[in-house]
DNA sequence: ACCTGAACACCGTTCAAGT
DNA sequence: ACCTGAACACCGTTCAAGT
């Protein structure tokens, strides 16, 4: 027993984050462990203390890696022209992410941080960028200086948006192809009451 | 040991369910496990499998307690009247209701159930009582024979309405006062977009 | 310095044995 | 018939001991 070094720790991480992932999209939740995870990288429960804080740790960064797979898939659509079509075009990745990796995205709420702690300020940011994709996408509708109301509104699109395919995979009250019914209706309604209100 | 019959099979489920509620309120699912439940109620665990399939029918059971007590504060609120002023009483008393219960109110969403379970009627049934609050706020905007248009946005605006709450409840990015803005520009503009639409 | 694995205090679940 | 508690297979977390 000891020291191996067959991998430097960076490599450890990565294995782990990897092994975390596949589980993730597997099983969910339920099925990821530390042990487990470094049981199927071939090491033993005292290395994972040596790569994350500890269980919760762990799911902080799975979820990080969740939430730049979601960044990637979501930038890919085109946000320029005209708003409304620009959020179905978002709306329509999101919905696409959340079932091609329905287990994997599902952790990012199921997890609950303990009582006092609050989420570190890198995934914080990683949230925010998301963000930024809605408020891009409605820029169009607010004149420079509505910042402030550009972004509330766009808590609202994407907190929406959230809801209705949680919802969706949570209590499964809907058919699948409801998601998009329900988020058509909701951006295209959402977007005439704001229009309504800003031309005033 | 063996029998003890101090309680009838009735009481024994009722308590588990009053230490189950008092745990989840406190600490959230992060607490609750069914060897606490039976201890604090001064049974053993084998008890606990006399009661409950297992520990995902305990939750489940737990959670449609939490469905009845939500839908019993938010029934409290007058739905007849002006469809929007109504939407917005009843959006302010589930707002309230998330507030004062905020970790039993999580347990809601962060309990999955395994992978080919479906969660029996008599919850589906909790979920379509409270979506029926929605439908009935919505009812004026409605003629008869638009049932299902109607209960297309009820879903809408009830799916949106809990991803605000909980992305707020998971994410912290917004203030608390926030939510109740989030939810009135939701409501208002939803409804903008709603008159226009059947007016046609 | 790095990794191990035993130890501790918990889990959910099952079931033979007691009253 | 009802309840127990040991047994089993897991957890997360810590840390002295090996190389």
């Amino acid at each position: 027993m000891g020291r191996r070094s067959d991998h430097s720790r960076e490599e450890l991480y990565a294995m782990a984050l990897v092994a975390a992932q596949a589980i993730a999209e597997e099983e969910g939740l339920r099925g990821l462990s530390a042990r487990r995870i470094t049981r199927e990288i071939g090491y033993t429960i005292g290395t994972f203390y040596s790569l994350f804080d500890n269980f919760d740790d762990l799911v902080l960064r799975l979820n990080g890696t969740t939430l730049d797979a979601l960044y990637e898939d979501c930038a890919a659509a085109p946000l320029d022209g005209e708003p409304e079509a620009a959020l179905h075009r978002l709306a329509a990745r999101y919905i696409g992410f959340t079932r091609a990796h329905a287990k994997r995205w599902r952790i990012l709420f199921e997890h609950r941080l303990p009582d006092g702690e609050v989420q570190p300020d890198w995934y914080r940011e990683k949230i925010f960028r998301l963000l930024g994709l809605v408020e891009t996408a409605l820029t169009p509708l607010f004149p420079p200086g509505q910042e402030v109301e550009r972004l509330h509104e766009a808590r609202v699109l994407w907190s929406s948006l959230h809801g209705i395919c949680s919802l969706e995979c949570v209590d499964k009250l809907v058919s699948t192809e409801t998601v998009e019914a329900l988020s058509d209706s909701l951006i295209t309604n959402y977007l005439v009451g704001l229009r309504t209100e800003t031309e005033k």
